[in-house]
DNA sequence: ACGTAGGCTGAACAATCGTTTAACATGCTA
DNA sequence: TAGCATGTTAAACGATTGTTCAGCCTACGT
C-alpha cells in the first residue's frame, strides 16, 4: 500500500494528507485562490490523485468543510463538557479565546472558520446559526443565574454578544497590526480580556477595578467634568 | 466623443461606468471572482477597453480602491462636520449606523469596504488603522468629557469598541439571516441600538430601562437559583 | 502463482483567463 | 480639408485552470 515516491514521514493516508494540505492552503488564501496543482504539490502527489480521491476540487472543498465543522463540533463538545455550559459567559472567557487556547498557535482552523463564516455558503450560514443558538442559550442561562439581564430583545442581545466575540476572530490580523499584539495569543488576552470584562460588567463608564463591585451611578452632569484620574 | 453603440442613458464617461460597474461587481463577489469580460459586459463595452483605460485588471482594482477610499473619506469629513466629533460615541450611534444611513440601501460601498477591511492588502490595513485612530480619538474625547472611562489600556479599549462596531458591518448578512432583520436598516437599528446602548451604559447586568439609572449590584449567590420569572 | 482492484502518475484536453494587437470611427486642430 | 490623438471594437495569443485518460505499480484474494 505504501510505495509513495516522495519522502513523507507520517502515517497518514495520502487522502488525509491532501485534505490537510488543502485545509491549510484554503485557510491561508481562500479556496478560489488555491489551485489543484498547488494542493497536489504541497501534499507531494500528482494533480490527478486529488481529483481521483475527491471527485473534483469542489468535492475536496466540501469534504474539508465537513472535516473542519466536525473538528470544531468535537472541540465544542469537549469545552462544554469540561468547563460547564458557561462557555460563552463573558466572565469566564469568550468563544474566540477558548478556541485559540485549545489549538496550536499555527493551526489553520481559525483561519478556515473565519473564511467559512464570511463566505456566502450554506455551510457558513449553518455555522453562524449554530453559534447564534449557542449564544442565545448562554445568555438565557446567564439571565437565569442572575448574572446578566436578558435585555429588551434577548435575540438581538445574544446576536450582539456573539458578533462582538467573533469580531476578535475576524479582525485578528488587523488588531494585531494596530495593537502590536495578537489578541488571541496568551499575551494578547491579558490586554483584551480586562477591557471586555470591565465593559460587560459595568459599562463604558466603569473604571477597570470595579469589575466585582457595584457600578457607581452615572453622574447626571452630562459633560464638562474634569477627567477622571 | 459619444458614439457608443450601446444604449446607455447617463452622462458618465465610459471610464466612469467601467469603474462603477467594477466597484459593484467587486463588492458583490470579490475582485478575484470577477473577470474583465464580466465587467466589460456590465459596462456595455468591450474587454479591451477596460485594459485600455486602466492598464490592467489590477490597475482597475487599485483605482476602485482609491475611489472608494476617497468617497469614504469625504463622507467621514461630512459626518464629523455636521454631527460634531462624537461620531463614534456609542450614545449617539455607531460608525456602521452612520455609514448605512447616509448611503442608499443598495450602495455597493459597504460591501466593498467590508472586503477591503478583510483583505490582506496595504489599502485594507491603512483603512483599519485610520478607523482605529478615529476610535482612539473618540474614546479619549469621551473620557475627557467624563462620559467614559479610558480603561486600564485605552488602546485596547478603543480597539475593542471599534471591533464591536465593525462586527455589525462584517457580519451583516449573517445577522440578517438569524435575526430576520438587516441590523443596518432603519428597522434593524431600532432593535440593535438599545441593546448596544444598554450594555455600554451599564454592562450586561443592567436592565434596558436602567440606561440612565444606577446599576444594581450583582447578587452574591452564584448559581442554582430558580429561574427568575 | 496469478489475476484483479485500487492507489497513483504524467500527459493531454477543452475552457477560460488577462492581455495584446490591428483596425476603425470620431473629434479637434492647423 | 488633411492629419493626428483618442475612444472603441473584434479577434487572437499565451498562460493557467479543472478535469480526463491511459497506463503503471503494488497489495491482496483465490
Amino acid at each position: 500500500m505504501l510505495y509513495m515516491c516522495s519522502t513523507r514521514d507520517d502515517d497518514r493516508t495520502a487522502r488525509a494528507v491532501i485534505r490537510d494540505e488543502a485545509l491549510r492552503l484554503f485557510a491561508e488564501r481562500g479556496p478560489d485562490a488555491v489551485t489543484v496543482r498547488q494542493i497536489a504539490t504541497a501534499a507531494g502527489v500528482s494533480p490527478g490523485l486529488v481529483v481521483h480521491h475527491f471527485g473534483s476540487k469542489d468535492g475536496l472543498r466540501t469534504e474539508v468543510d465537513q472535516h473542519v465543522l466536525a473538528v470544531f463540533e468535537a472541540m465544542l463538545g469537549q469545552l462544554t463538557g469540561e468547563g460547564g455550559a458557561d462557555l460563552l459567559d463573558p466572565q469566564t472567557g469568550s468563544l474566540s479565546e477558548a478556541l485559540a487556547q485549545h489549538l496550536p498557535p499555527d493551526s489553520p482552523l481559525p483561519g478556515y472558520l473565519r473564511r467559512l463564516l464570511l463566505s456566502d455558503t450554506d455551510a457558513g450560514r449553518l455555522l453562524f446559526r449554530r453559534l447564534y443558538e449557542l449564544s442565545r442559550a448562554a445568555l438565557a442561562q446567564l439571565a437565569d443565574a442572575g448574572l446578566a439581564a436578558p435585555g429588551r430583545d434577548p435575540d438581538a442581545r445574544a446576536a450582539f454578544l456573539l458578533a462582538n466575540d467573533l469580531a476578535l476572530f475576524l479582525l485578528r490580523d488587523r488588531l494585531t497590526d494596530v495593537l502590536g499584539t495578537d489578541p488571541l495569543s496568551a499575551e494578547g488576552i491579558t490586554r483584551w480580556a480586562p477591557e471586555m470584562l470591565s465593559i460587560y460588567a459595568g459599562g463604558l463608564t466603569a473604571s477597570p477595578d470595579d469589575t466585582n463591585t457595584p457600578v457607581p451611578p452615572i453622574p447626571d452632569t452630562p459633560r464638562g467634568d474634569p477627567p477622571t484620574a
